[in-house]
DNA sequence: ATTCCCGTTTGATCTGAATCAAATGCTTAC
DNA sequence: GTAAGCATTTGATTCAGATCAAACGGGAAT
């Protein structure tokens, strides 16, 4: 099934052998969210943890002055919520929604625990994996304590573009720049002013769909070290 | 020994039992750095983490304009860098450096690698751990985003209050001011004039202790639900 | 005790982004 | 096709925090 090869590309997969993320595959639900849905709530019983076939899920909170803090949005082909599942409280920190039409498997946690009692060396790659996540986290605070907005949209548009293009590339923004403009905490009206600032250092945008002139000058821009540093 | 009791209030090693805790007591390194020393630069081969048994350590990174980005500044008794020991690089992707004289246990992955072998369900915990600081990353987040710079510090007061206190309490700042300011993105001066303005709220600054008249006032202020609420 | 150094405070000014307000454009539903 | 309802853009104004500059203060070394 295509969806186990999928799997297998995860971090958290990665190190089991087919015929057991097969079972995997098999053994979750598949299910379709339509965009807008609410896939779970803060503080909901941390069942299963998820893989994203098709679609974005942005994972938020809510402020007391009822304000949404957007905390990560998440593409195709990538998990989340596995911290959850294996953390003391087994419940979910944070609200998830699917913003776009969105279909993904939903992965129970009896499952993934009874595997790794079966398997230690699995248990460390998958502390591997969920350490990976945190990295990305790590950079996540960086992203949005030191730079400012023009660069912000910069990197953002830069982990769109496809590994090995280099220049006139389309990227199709995945989701409501509104959204994009809360997950890079900024604000829509600044986040469309913001993007022009970026046409001389050669991004255009045209409706929802940005087009880089030339990566390296973007990259430039935007400071960012080498696009995926072993570090 | 005393280390082996702290160690087992830890997450990381609450599951484990007495014996092997001492075992790890045993095997691991104490080390001492006074402030300002570099523990480990960002890129070093990450062959160990850390617990601290006295101190207080930052993890930090420079970016490319040679400023300093706080990623976090560890209190006695915390572990830290676990995941950068079980990432799939195994390098530490963050500076760390004492921040006032510290005495710290350097355990080795090899032992921590072994233990999970022979015992599966401590695996479990340990990924329950390791998800739990993920969770507090995420609180920083938001922490960083949403709230303004006087609430940031009342925030980071409330966490600096024995539990259980309610009024009158008298906390000691642990390290620099310059360097708290630049943990919660606040530039120095700012960080000056933004405690001032939690006078009103009941806060009062001696030199390097802060007095906190009545906890609840502070905490309404900083709009900080139940100060460990469980999701 | 005096000096030096560095962390901290205070003052004045600047600026990026938020906010308030309104116009425009795109989708969706009828 | 048209109207309604959002999302996005544009404009004007405000504000929190950064920056620049200078004074202050306390600890360490002499």
């Amino acid at each position: 099934m295509n969806t186990a090869n999928a799997l297998k590309k995860t971090a958290l997969f990665s190190g089991m052998d087919d015929e057991k993320v097969a079972l995997f595959a098999s053994k979750s639900l598949v299910r379709h969210y339509e965009k807008g849905e609410e896939l779970f709530a803060m503080g909901d019983q941390a069942a299963s943890f998820f893989f994203i076939i098709d679609g974005w899920v942005k994972l938020y909170r809510i402020t007391r002055e009822g304000e949404e803090s957007i905390i990560n949005v998440f593409a195709p082909h990538e998990t989340f919520a596995e911290a959850a599942v294996f953390g003391p409280m087994q419940r979910y920190p944070v609200n998830a929604q699917a913003v776009e039409d969105t279909t993904l498997l939903e992965i129970p946690r009896s499952l993934f625990v009874e595997t790794i009692r079966a398997d230690s060396d699995l248990a460390i790659s998958i502390l591997g994996a969920i350490a990976a996540k945190q990295h990305y986290l790590i950079q996540q605070i960086e992203q949005l304590t030191v730079r400012e907005a023009p660069q912000r949209i910069g990197t953002f548009l830069l982990r769109l573009c496809p590994p090995g293009a280099t220049r006139n590339i389309e990227v199709a923004l995945p989701y409501d720049k509104s959204l994009i403009a809360r997950r890079l905490n900024i604000q829509p009206e600044t986040f469309s002013r913001a993007f022009k600032k970026l046409e001389p250092h050669g991004v255009h945008l045209q409706g929802r769909v940005a087009v880089i002139e030339e990566i390296g000058r973007l990259a430039a821009f935007c400071d960012v070290e080498d696009r995926d540093k072993p570090c």
